[in-house]
DNA sequence: AGATTGACTTAGACAAAGTCCAGTGTAGGG
DNA sequence: CCCTACACTGGACTTTGTCTAAGTCAATCT
C-alpha cells in the first residue's frame, strides 16, 4: 500500500503520520472494515488520532477513487481498499464477514432498454448472501 | 393495499388506526420511503402518530415478510411493499429516485463454485445506479 | 352494552454513525 | 529556519434508530 502513498503525494497531499496510519491500516485484501473499526485500529498506532481525521482522510480517498465505500449491512459504512480491481461481494448473513467475488457475465448487460426508464445505467453492484462455512457448522 | 389488512387479521393482528395509516403510506409502485418519510406521510393523516409507533410496524412487517429493507443509499433504510414479486432497483446518482426493475438471467448461476468460499449462498441483491431523465436534461 | 386484559401506542431518554467548526499544530516550500 | 496554507483535534451537533415506563384501547367475554 504504499504505492498509495506514492500516488497520493504525486497528487499534492501533505504525507502526515495520520495519512500514513489510516492508508496502513487499509492494507490487504478482502478488508472491509467500518470508519470505526478503521479508527480503533489506527489509535493502536497513534494514539492521539481524532474520530474526525479518519472521517477527513476515509473521505477524501472515496474522492479520489482510491477507496469503495460498501455499504452490505444497513449499519455502518465500509471502506474498501480494492479500488483497482472491479469486484462485488458475498456476505454472510449470520457473522456479517465478507469477500470479494468476481462473477462471470455482465449484469448489465442483463438490464434491458424497456427496464431502463430513460436512465443512463453507468454502473451496477452485487451482493450475493449467504451462510459462511464457519457459521454453517456451529 | 387492503388486501395487506387483511392478511395481517388473519394473523392475529389488531387492527388500530396507526397500522391502518401506515399500511396505506405504503400503498403504490415503485415506492422507497426511508422511515421518517413514513412517519411524516402518516402524520399528515393521523397527527399524533409516534415516531416510535412507525419503527415498530416497519420492523414487524419486515418480519413478516410483508415489506423488504432496501439500502440503496448509504444513509437511512427504505422499505419497499413490493415484497411478493421478486425484483432489483434502479437508482439515480443524482436525486436518489428509485424504480423497481427486472433483469434477465440470473446472477446467481454467474458466481462459479470457485468464487464462493465455502459459503451456501441463498439470494442475491442487484443495485443498477444511473442518471435519470430528469436529472439529466437539468 | 359494560367490564376486562394484554397487546398497542406514546414521549422522551438513549445510542450509534456521521458532520461541522473554531482553535491549534505542522509539512514543506522559500 | 521561518512562514503559512493545509491538516488535525475535541467537542458540539445532527440523523437514524432503539428502548422503556406509563397510559390507552381493540377484541373478547359475560
Ligand atoms: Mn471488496
Ligand atoms: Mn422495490
Ligand atoms: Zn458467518
Ligand atoms: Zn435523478
Amino acid at each position: 500500500m504504499s504505492d498509495l502513498l506514492e500516488r497520493l503525494r504525486g497528487r499534492g497531499w501533505r504525507m502526515t503520520a495520520q495519512r500514513r496510519v489510516v492508508a496502513e491500516v487499509l492494507a490487504g485484501d478482502h478488508v472491509h472494515l467500518t470508519a470505526d473499526e478503521v479508527h480503533a485500529r489506527a489509535v493502536a498506532k497513534l494514539p492521539e488520532i481524532s474520530r474526525a481525521t479518519v472521517y477527513n482522510t476515509l473521505g477524501e480517498l472515496v474522492t479520489l477513487g482510491e477507496v469503495l465505500e460498501v455499504s452490505t449491512d444497513k449499519r455502518a459504512k465500509r471502506y474498501d481498499p480494492n479500488a483497482h480491481r472491479p469486484h462485488h461481494h458475498l456476505v454472510c448473513a449470520q457473522c456479517g464477514s465478507i469477500r470479494d467475488v468476481h462473477p462471470t457475465g455482465n449484469p448489465m448487460a442483463d438490464l434491458p432498454d424497456s427496464e431502463r426508464f430513460g436512465f443512463t445505467v453507468s454502473d451496477v453492484e452485487v451482493t450475493y448472501r449467504g451462510v459462511c462455512p464457519n457459521c454453517a457448522k456451529a
